[in-house]
RNA sequence: GCGGGUGUGGCGGAAUGGUAGACGCCGGGGACUUAAAAUCCCCUGAGCUUUGCUCGUGUGGGUUCGAGUCCCACCACCCGCACCA
């Protein structure tokens, strides 16, 4: 091999690429006897290009599909579009063009931009999410589940812009305004379609607990999310001679209730018959219907003029209206305890009402008062119940106890489950989704369309220049014959939620039938998937929605996996400083290329001027501080990028972008061909120590890759390759040349071919077995031992490896250095730990 | 507001409760070269009275022979919050 010729990524990454696809290498055979492993990172939506958080996350994935085709596994690892949503609508109303179209250009360019990144992918499985032969199965499986019961139809509120006549998804809604007419957003009731999650609340808390291989961040957000909680339920009689049931988690503070609360739209506060209380109400319709502003906006409360007796004290309560009160949570209605909770003792405060104690360290602070928000809300532990009657002195568990028992036993109501878990709303007031399979018949109702009748295709011809939903104003397409009477109908208008399109794709790439959404035999072959990979943001409801679609199928007897991926790891975002400087007042961003970055400042390209270097933060638009994944490939080859999200950062962590990161990548991509290029593989002789160096690298290479450790693997071939350089020819060495074009393969692949048949070898290293480790040679016979005194290193000796205490003591007593160091003082106590440290305390 | 996470040199980070800073980047010095690029070698946490000593893992406490790691309290920043994907 010629040591003079460099490296070119820019004809040997497509010679490779295309040497792959012809030998099919990454295509996927389920007949296969192999132990199968299915890598899945979660696919993209194609916004029109890739982002460079794309390849990291695939090339992740990809390192982990090459490594375990290495080691004995038929992978599936498989690529696919999440192609519906509003960006496609956006796109058609702001260029004109037609959402699929659209949709349809960036699938085309950023599949050749994933092509040119080299991953191990079985493109034959592709499926995009937007058409008919993907979604219509979809439509099978919502009517399945309809007729399972699991999809119902109920009133729900929707932001709702009056300018422009249309429904907006929150992050439309800027400070509770329409993003493009700017007008005030109102709520407005629609009925919509949901699945019925909730039935599986309990099923999806408990299947985090098998879920061991998930992060548990994302088991405790997802059961946060779950929220199950256990409290009571009772009634309040009302002034008003009604009864108001209201849920409570701390039934314990009972006593301590001043007053009670319902949410605007709670049947109660309808009910006011007052110009004032519709103004209220009113009030709290505006602004957006997030969780976020409802719980930071400032409390704000009506006082009814109901008042609502105390169950046990007979005081006559008032009952308010207020913003903080959710009606989707318990029962809409609450018992407002100021002392113990925080809404509720801001609310007080604010409205003069009174703040009673009734839990405190112990009985002798029952009077004491609250000297403020600090102790409202804290944290109850070890805590007794006071000033309540009989429950006085009791631990808040057993007063709880004792408050569900008295209620029930007169009849006021019951201890109750209740879950924070709402079920899920699918519908969506726009084109470019999947088409709900429902048609309206004034005769029959709500009716499913037949199974024969699928896919109900998207019309094509559609404009955008007019607010609103086009589904709605398409006469052809919406007007159908009732399937069940034969009589006039209407399609449903509205599509299906986005999420319902990505619960399931893992599904479909396991088989894809023409007649049925899967082939259960081959989804059993597959699933579950043995490493999902995506960013953190997923964590709670892409993630709950595919477990809950899963589940569902299950209970209907479709498939036989519960739960869809067995390991997850989620991976952080790649983040670069950003370059800015005021200009006529306003703050003007600039990006990386028109950049030129020296040692601890930026200059602007163009005019030479000084920019500001901002903070490292995530890849955003507007702040320009994004970098191409076309053009990093342009300069440096797909291998030195894939290098660069592999390194450094650990793979859960943000990693920044840096320009003199990559060419840090591109000068090791060039180092190590020269390394390469200098195999002999007629070199003689032996040397152990390389072999040994060797041996533990594949070994704990390996371990790194399996533990998503890329930045440790890297770490690690680094060592190897400096070790490999500084050490003379021998047979060894050769060797160790050998096994490191394997053991970048997975990370490098284009290079590795490129050595791999410069060398000689046979075949694609593709195709290479993982490289054996001889166990032999992982084991090192000497030892370095720390000697402490007083905590502190004083000395490091060399031992044989498994030295006795009594000789490592003696050794580390016979050191001048520990000698100086205690200096005649009395040695008290001497702790040995073998082959590690001797600490001696005096 | 609620829920979750993160915090170690100039920077990214490494470290089963056992030698803090592996490895990479930046920077400094040198070799090679007419010169440059490329490449190679050496140095690179801070301070000091420099054979060595002291300090040092966001802050303050604690447990331990020994704490970046475990416990308590706090601070800062980041992510999610149900119609963004």
């Amino acid at each position: 091999m010629s040591s003079d010729t460099r490296f070119d990524p820019a004809s040997a990454d497509p010679r490779w690429q295309k040497a792959w696809e012809e030998a099919q290498t990454f295509r996927a055979d389920s007949d296969s006897p192999k132990p199968k492993s299915y890598v899945l990172e979660m696919f993209p939506y194609p916004s029109g290009r890739i982002h460079i958080g794309h390849v990291r996350n695939y090339t992740m994935g990809d390192v982990l599909a090459r490594y375990k085709k290495a080691t004995g596994h038929e992978v599936l690892h498989p690529m696919g579009w999440d192609a519906f949503g509003m960006p496609a609508e956006n796109a058609a109303m702001e260029k004109g063009v037609h959402p699929g179209g659209w949709t349809r250009n960036n699938i085309e360019h950023m599949k050749a931009q994933l092509k040119r990144l080299g991953f191990a992918l079985d493109w034959s499985r592709e499926l995009a999410t937007c058409e008919p032969d993907y979604y219509g199965h979809e439509q099978a499986l919502f009517i399945d589940l309809y007729e399972a019961g699991l999809v119902y139809r109920k009133e729900s509120e929707v932001n709702w812009d009056p300018v422009d006549m249309t429904v907006l998804a929150n992050e439309q809604v800027i400070d509770g305004k329409g993003w493009r007419s700017g007008a005030e957003v109102e709520k407005r009731k629609l009925n919509q379609w949901f699945l019925k999650i909730t039935d599986f609340a309990e099923e999806l808390l408990e299947g985090l607990g098998s879920l061991e291989n998930w992060p548990d961040k994302v088991r405790l957000m997802q059961e946060n999310w779950i929220g199950k909680s256990k409290g009571l339920q009772f009634s309040f009689d009302l002034s008003n001679g009604e009864k108001l049931p209201v849920y409570t988690t701390r039934p314990d503070t009972i006593f301590g209730a001043s007053f009670v609360a319902v949410a605007a739209d709670h049947p109660v506060a309808q009910a006011i018959d007052s110009e004032e209380a519709r103004d209220f109400i009113a009030l709290c319709k505006r602004g957006g219907t997030t969780a976020a502003e409802l719980e930071t906006a400032e409390k704000l409360g009506f006082d009814t003029g109901i008042t609502a007796k105390h169950p046990f004290t007979g005081a006559d309560l008032p009952v308010y209206i207020a913003n903080f009160v959710l009606m989707d949570y318990g029962t809409g209605a609450i018992m407002a305890v100021p002392g113990h909770d925080q809404r509720d003792f801001e609310f007080a405060t604010k409205y003069g009402l009174p703040i009673p104690r009734v839990v405190a360290p112990n009985l002798d602070e029952a009077g004491k008062p609250f000297d403020g928000e600090a102790e409202a809300g804290a944290n109850d532990s070890g805590a007794v119940i006071v000033n309540s009657e009989f429950l006085d002195g009791m631990s808040v568990e057993d007063a709880k106890r004792e408050i569900i028992r008295r209620i029930e036993k007169q009849g006021l109501g019951t201890g109750k489950t209740v879950w924070r878990l709402r079920d899920w709303g699918v519908s969506r007031q726009r084109y470019w989704g999947t088409p709900i399979p429902f048609i309206h018949c004034e005769a029959c109702g709500v009716v499913p369309a037949r199974k024969d009748s699928l896919p109900i295709t998207l019309p094509e011809d559609v404009d955008f220049q007019t607010p609103g939903n086009p589904l709605v104003r398409h006469d052809t397409w919406k007007h159908v014959d009732c399937p069940k009477c034969g009589g006039k109908a209407e399609r449903e208008t509205d599509t299906l939620d986005t999420f319902v399109d990505s619960s399931w794709y893992f599904l479909r790439f396991a088989s894809q039938p023409a007649d049925k959404p899967f082939d259960a035999e081959e989804v059993a072959k597959w699933l579950p998937v043995e490493q999902y990979i995506g960013g953190i943001e997923h964590a709670i409801l892409h993630l709950l929605y595919a477990r809950f679609w899963t589940r569902a199928l299950a209970h209907m007897g479709q498939i036989e996996v519960k739960e869809p991926f067995a390991s997850l790891f989620t991976q952080g975002m790649v983040t670069h400083e950003t370059y800015s400087r005021k200009e006529g007042g306003k703050t003007v961003y600039y990006a990386p290329d028109e950049i030129s970055r020296e040692a601890d400042r930026a200059l602007l390209s163009a005019d030479g001027g000084e920019v500001e270097i901002g903070r490292v933060i995530k890849m955003s638009k507007s702040k320009k501080n994004v970098v191409d994944p076309d053009t990093i490939i342009d300069s440096y080859g797909a291998d030195a990028v894939r290098w660069f999200m592999l390194s450094d950062s650990p793979p859960e962590r943000d990693l920044p972008w840096s320009e003199a990161g990559i060419e840090g990548c591109s000068r090791f991509v060039y180092r190590l061909w020269r390394l390469f290029s200098a195999h002999e593989g007629s070199a003689q002789g032996e040397d152990k120590a390389l072999d040994r160096k060797t041996h533990q690298t594949v070994a704990a290479v390996a371990e790194d890759i399996e533990a998503l450790g890329f930045n440790k693997a890297v770490a690690r071939i680094y060592e190897l390759t400096g070790a490999v350089e500084k050490a003379a020819p021998s047979a060894s060495r050769s060797a160790a040349i050998r096994t490191l074009v394997q053991l970048v393969a997975p990370m490098m692949p284009h290079l590795a071919e490129e050595a791999w048949a410069g060398m000689g070898m046979e075949g694609l290293v593709a195709d290479a077995p993982w490289p054996e480790v001889d166990p032999a040679l992982l084991v090192e016979d000497e030892v370095t031992i720390a000697v402490q005194h007083k905590g502190k290193l004083r000395d490091t000796l060399t031992a044989p490896k498994g030295a006795a205490r009594e000789d490592l003591e003696a050794m580390a007593l016979a050191s001048e250095k520990v000698q100086r160091s205690i200096d005649g003082a009395e040695i008290r106590k001497v702790i040995v730990v073998p082959d590690r440290l001797v600490n001696i305390v005096t």
